[in-house]
DNA sequence: TAGATGATTTGATATACATCAATACTTAGG
DNA sequence: CCTAAGTATTGATGTATATCAAATCATCTA
């Protein structure tokens, strides 16, 4: 399955089972399976869509993780997110012609294209699909303004803690271990989500770590006291 | 009109015209206005709705502005947007059940009601109605993503600058005056949303009044050289 | 009008974070 | 294995912005 060629028909994407987490009868879950279009590879760096890109679909993670950002003509950029196995890529093209912000592979990963078109064709027949979209749409603009607080109203350790919270957060949603992990991010890019720079995070890092909070290795995380985190967070 | 009583039948919001810019017939306009179940009026500092709140509605802004605002259990908080007649409010709740976050009126101002449940009835004939949700959910989060590069990559005199060119070209799109204008938000609660300090803020504008950018005189605002405040921009 | 209250500005100082610089560590290529 | 390039850490210093404090100005009420 990891091999098959790019861009080819995707069957059995089971991104039903990951990305639309709610209330579906096994008809519809196989249904919506039929929304996924084809496939993608990506190696490292690779973008699936790029700002101004002409947008007909959303995309899904199969594996691996992405970087979403925006950049400044001047070549300053932001870091809006990152992305785990089983959320959605292209939200910011629903509803609109082109992407505002661009989604670049972090390691080798693989999505699922669903095109809009097929979206609307399957949503007369499934009218919960059009629910979930607004639910996935809504998980965004949610996510966003957590985000925008986080960068408005916190510390840099605030901020650093929120970081690891929140995917910590995520992976136990998906089924991952939530508290020991490899980072797919460099300091530089966790830098840039968090609007500090890469000095900042490797000192945070450290503090965090002779607190006795973390462990990190390189890329490789342990939690060691979420609790604690969590209280820094707010 | 304007004397009303609160959550009266509102049934020549002329909303279409303010909120709804896309290509609609004026049949399809006509039956957009029957959207709009009530107006409530608001006064200065009342909420819309809260953190919390069960959400059903999204509202359209008639006249007057608002701030929409999350906070943090420990009392901080963060402005996410300053909001003018015509636009939209609680997209947050759509696709949720509650909303993520608070819209208070900055003066006395008055919003049209839209139910969701009105939506999907009315959206059954107006197919187009669907898409013109999806461009407004669209336009948050694009919106959204704009302020986070704002909040993590700009100086704060960059911020401020953003502000400005904002605010003035989303009053040139509602045909309002976009040179000169009165604020309807206090220097603190423009900290808050570029996400500096109220002092910072004041600075800042002296510093760009001295430059000849802008005139300020309390709330009452003069762009003066627009095209340089959209230099400092980016 | 006077007094009180709140908002804004300005100045003095402190500090969190950025920047600059050097070192160490990791990874990739020959 | 060695070198080179990239990435991360740590230290020294600088600076933008926060914080503290006081003065000015605006608004409201009696």
């Amino acid at each position: 399955m990891k091999n098959l060629p790019n861009h080819s028909k995707c069957s059995q994407c089971v991104m039903a089972q990951f990305c639309l987490p709610l209330g579906l009868s096994p008809k519809e879950i196989i249904e919506i399976d039929q929304l996924v279009s084809e496939k993608i590879q990506l190696n490292k760096g690779d973008a699936i869509y790029r700002q101004g890109d002409h947008s007909e679909s959303i995309f899904s993670i199969r594996h691996g993780s992405f970087k979403t950002e925006i950049s400044l003509p001047d070549g300053r950029g932001q870091i809006l997110g990152f992305h785990l196995p089983g959320e959605f890529l292209g939200l910011d093209g629903v509803g609109s012609k082109q992407y505002q912000t661009q989604a670049v592979a972090l390691e080798a990963s693989e999505v699922c294209v669903m095109k809009f078109s097929q979206f609307e064709k399957f949503a007369l027949d499934i009218p919960s699909l059009q629910i979930h979209l607004y639910q996935i749409l809504n998980h965004e603009i949610t996510n966003d303004q957590k985000h925008l607080l986080t960068l408005g109203s916190l510390s840099a350790e605030e901020k650093m803690a929120c970081f690891f919270v929140n995917l910590s957060e995520r992976r136990a949603l998906r089924g991952l271990n939530s508290t020991e992990f490899d980072l797919s991010m460099g300091r530089e890019e966790i830098g840039s989500f968090l609007g500090i720079q890469i000095e900042t995070v490797s000192r945070v890092l450290s503090k965090l770590s002779e607190a006795g909070l973390i462990q990190i290795k390189q890329k490789h995380l342990k939690l060691i006291d979420l609790d604690e985190l969590h209280k820094i967070t707010g």
